[in-house]
DNA sequence: CTTGTGATTACAATGGTTTGCAATGGCTCT
DNA sequence: AGAGCCATTGCAAACCATTGTAATCACAAG
């Protein structure tokens, strides 16, 4: 059955009504205008044509998608599959679709892909690129589509946020770390382009100095971006400084991954000559070798609430410019232990 | 600029001409049928009103949305990222957008996904999703969509596939442990009604007995999916058969997580005690303990095909029913060794 | 018997773009 | 000068569904 796709007319016509009337019928909303009878016929008709509205010329019409665009760097950073199901569940919810957009941090990729979307009458963005310079966000203020924003803060833009609460993240691996005697923390901070890396940067300061411990400013390095061989790279530097440490806050678990290799290299042993904390309790950072004590953030919750704040600025339910931050927790494996100078 | 999104008659009114002449002064192709200057007047019209085609209204009067859905079990699993960035980077290329679905291998969430892009008028489909008895078939064939299968073959189907050479896989899996003198192999197989463990666990006792080792029924253990724990527990069963063997074949990298956490809660090293070789060589498996040897599977490759193939099949080109098997190779790594007895 | 009421249903316009066809205008050729 | 041709552009229909408004009908009330 079904070998051309019916249109509402075929359907209106062996049910024996008007279009208009097969509509209405086959709308929830609009359903009560007309006879139960007649519904009946309706349904039918459409159920033996298997009828699928249009939904192209439905949105021409109403103007909108049902349809939501995510932009995210890459895919493959394993931090993001979890955000997407969960957006993408939330959505599904609502009869939501998703449109996704890898951007490689690439500004034309970006722009290219912002265009299409746009193009495609998106009804809402979720933006999880993770740059802080965005040249697009007076465009999209502009044509004033909803927004949200997504592991970013919002810095001068009129859209709410949803990220995990990264100031409590590295509270929670200083304070372990302190409290395990450590006093000598170094730090591997992500790309300062970044609202992630630079938040992370400041708040490692913040409760290094809310535990009385002075940040060495040699002790922190800065890794060119959020993966294992800048992390590698960032490590090796500050094994240069020639400063002693004894642990290590890395700004994320990628980065992690890059201090192991080159603790391992070094014969160092985690924890035991050194302790290492990541960020993001990514998936199976439980199985490293030793498994990686990190900050474990709900990334599939922020997910959903980004689709939810997405969804109510499309319902013209006004959410402002809330930075929503959910809380992480410490995940408390094997790569820190008490220092052992 | 641009608040509310220009229309190609505002564009044509602005450059005064009228909108069909301003339509294929847009559009590459037609653009040759205008005069040259018209078309100049036509751009700047529509770069200084920021014109974006509405490509609701356009896909309404071609019948082509250039759009593609994609259907997955889980884009959680490490598996899927990689094939989705494949497919989307070769989709992007030719101007289409990815739609994606997650079906969590519900039959009634995959229904309700397909209706959907049916609904939105995909130009095409691609199948990632594992089980092997599709209820939708015949209506995808009736719709006379193309569809493009991944990971799996085609079975009484008229779609082409694209896949890694499972059988040529578990050759270099059981060869490479042959090899090493290993004789009393297990096997822990996924589920026998996903083609991917159906064919492996075929092909593993076909290579065995190439190799001249008769598959020793008890040694082969199948889980009831492709995740850890299932692993684990097959593993947990694989002990209870009490026969003894030197090395395990998991059907994907999953399974042998599970095989590792079993192994080290009985003391056993790997691979001194036992080797295992895991299947897709998905992303950190080089940063388990031990990292683990395993077939790697070129999914990106795999994705950008599937695109291809899609987008030939939308141009009409013939493509057939082919399967393209895409070769393997083996990453051997730390958790296979001679056998210890 | 007329008018009013409410419940249904039909009509027609609309959304933005594409495209077959017709119209226009300038030009060449005879 | 008129016929014919070409390049260019305008016209209008079409794609399919939604929706405001008008039409229809049955029935009750006056």
């Amino acid at each position: 059955m079904a070998l051309k796709t019916a249109t509402l007319r075929e359907v209106a016509e062996m049910a024996g009504v008007h279009p208009s009337t097969a509509s209405r019928a086959l709308n929830p909303e609009s359903r009560a205008l007309v006879n139960e009878k007649t519904v009946t016929k309706v349904l039918e008709a459409a159920g033996r044509l298997g009828y699928r509205p249009n939904s192209l010329a439905r949105g021409l019409k109403t103007n909108r998608t049902y349809t939501i665009g995510m932009l995210l760097p890459d895919l493959t950073n394993p931090l993001f599959p979890p955000i997407v199901r969960g957006v993408e569940d939330a959505l599904g919810q609502a009869d939501y679709t998703l449109i996704l957009g890898n951007t490689d941090n690439d500004p034309d990729k970006e722009g290219a892909i912002l265009r299409t979307m746009l193009s495609r009458r998106v009804d809402g963005l979720v933006l999880a690129t993770a740059r802080r310079a965005a040249p697009f966000v007076e465009q999209l203020a502009d044509a004033g589509i909803p927004v949200v924003l997504v592991n970013r803060v919002s810095e001068d833009v009129p859209w709410p946020s949803v990220s995990g609460d990264d100031h409590a993240g590295i509270g929670l691996a200083v304070r372990h770390l302190v409290s395990l005697g450590h006093r000598r923390i170094a730090h591997i901070g992500g790309p300062q382009d970044l609202s992630t890396g630079l938040a992370r940067y400041q708040s490692f300061v913040a409760w290094m100095q809310s535990e009385g411990l002075e940040p060495d400013p040699r002790l922190i390095v800065f890794s060119t971006s959020f993966h294992e061989v800048a992390g590698a790279a960032a490590t090796v530097e500050l094994f240069a400084r020639d400063v002693p440490f004894s642990a290590i806050v890395a700004a994320n678990d990628l980065i992690a991954i890059g201090c192991y290799d080159v603790l391992a290299e070094r014969q160092l042993n985690v924890p035991k000559d050194v302790s290492v904390v990541g960020y993001n309790d990514m998936p199976f950072s439980d199985k490293l070798c030793p498994p990686l004590t990190t900050i474990h953030i709900p990334h599939y919750t922020i997910g959903v609430r980004a689709a939810e704040l997405a969804l109510d600025m499309i319902a013209k339910r006004d959410v402002g410019a809330q930075a929503l931050r959910l809380a992480p927790a410490l995940a408390i494996r094997q790569s820190t232990a008490v220092p052992s100078a």
